[in-house]
DNA sequence: GACAACCTGACC
DNA sequence: GGTCAGGTTGTC
């Protein structure tokens, strides 16, 4: 899916296009993407929330949505092109005639509807770890500590750090020159400060440029970004380093492709 | 910790 | 035909 910075791409421009806006109905095409009651008629929008890569959708009632993208997922509005092709799963549609389009080829996705969203978004959030921007070295190290495993899996692991997916921790384990098969007990405070700043700062680029569109993301006007034009390492076996210019290797990491230069990553 | 599962599609 | 895919969850 989308990762933090698609997902946060796609909650500011969600939040500019529909808070303050009503909702009139759900149309489900694909029930594995919906749960919940379809009745959203008067509901009006309030805010539009991100915990790592879950949005929440507020309503004044105090109801609103849970949305998760998973893989493929899209999340469109006011894009009609979507009303007519195929795997566009939920269509929610607003007073003033728009449409919200959850478009998901693969079905990992969904939209909920909840009764109390505020709850559910707490929730969610307590299971979850901080953010790369909440998190202090100390306390990633800290949690580091507490798990044997190789360090691009502990960063995966949404419960310890929120928000990062396959692409920046590739990208960001290059930047700060660490071996993603590195296990969490070896790394020194030293490596965890490099790396922290390493994973804001490829996140950030992610933000600066829209997001990476190597494969399905669009934002929620239906655009591309552009970050899959800088990756550092994500998805470029064969090519050369842009540090030390030999080529890069693909191995598998916790079941995950994992793209790393040997010479640059200890 | 390693895998399989959920699905469809792209690519070799 | 096989492999791989930006995620998460659940099983041995």
């Amino acid at each position: 899916m989308p990762e933090l910075p698609e997902v946060e791409t796609i909650r500011r421009q969600l939040a500019e296009a529909i808070v303050g806006a009503e909702m009139v109905g759900v149309e489900v095409r694909q029930a594995k993407c919906f749960a919940g009651s379809q009745k959203v008629e008067g509901e009006i929008i309030r805010a539009v929330a991100r915990v790592g890569k879950y949005l929440f959708v507020h309503f004044e009632s105090g109801r609103g949505l849970a949305i998760h993208l998973k893989m493929t997922g899209r999340l469109v509005i006011d894009v009609p092109w979507y009303d007519t092709v195929p795997h566009t799963r939920v269509v929610i549609t607003l007073a003033d005639g728009r449409k919200l389009y959850y478009w998901d080829t693969r079905m990992f996705g969904y939209v909920k509807v909840i009764e109390r969203v505020g709850e559910e978004q707490l929730k969610v959030k307590a299971k979850m770890g901080p953010d790369p921007w909440e998190m202090t070295e100390i306390e990633l190290l800290r949690r580091l500590q507490k798990t044997g495993r190789s360090v691009k899996e502990a960063i995966l692991d949404q419960s310890l750090l929120a928000g990062v997916g396959n692409i920046y921790a590739n990208d960001g384990l290059w930047k700060a020159r660490i071996n993603p098969r590195r296990k969490t007990d070896t790394l020194k405070l030293s490596e965890v400060k490099v790396m922290l700043k390493s994973l804001r700062h490829v996140m950030e680029r992610g933000l600066a440029t829209g997001g990476a569109s190597d494969n399905s993301y669009v934002n929620a006007k239906g655009e591309k970004g552009s970050y899959q034009n800088e990756f550092l390492v994500y998805g470029r076996a064969g090519k050369p380093c842009k540090r030390c210019g030999i080529a890069l290797k693909r191995i598998v990491v916790g079941g995950r492709g994992t793209w790393i230069c040997k010479t640059c990553q200890i």
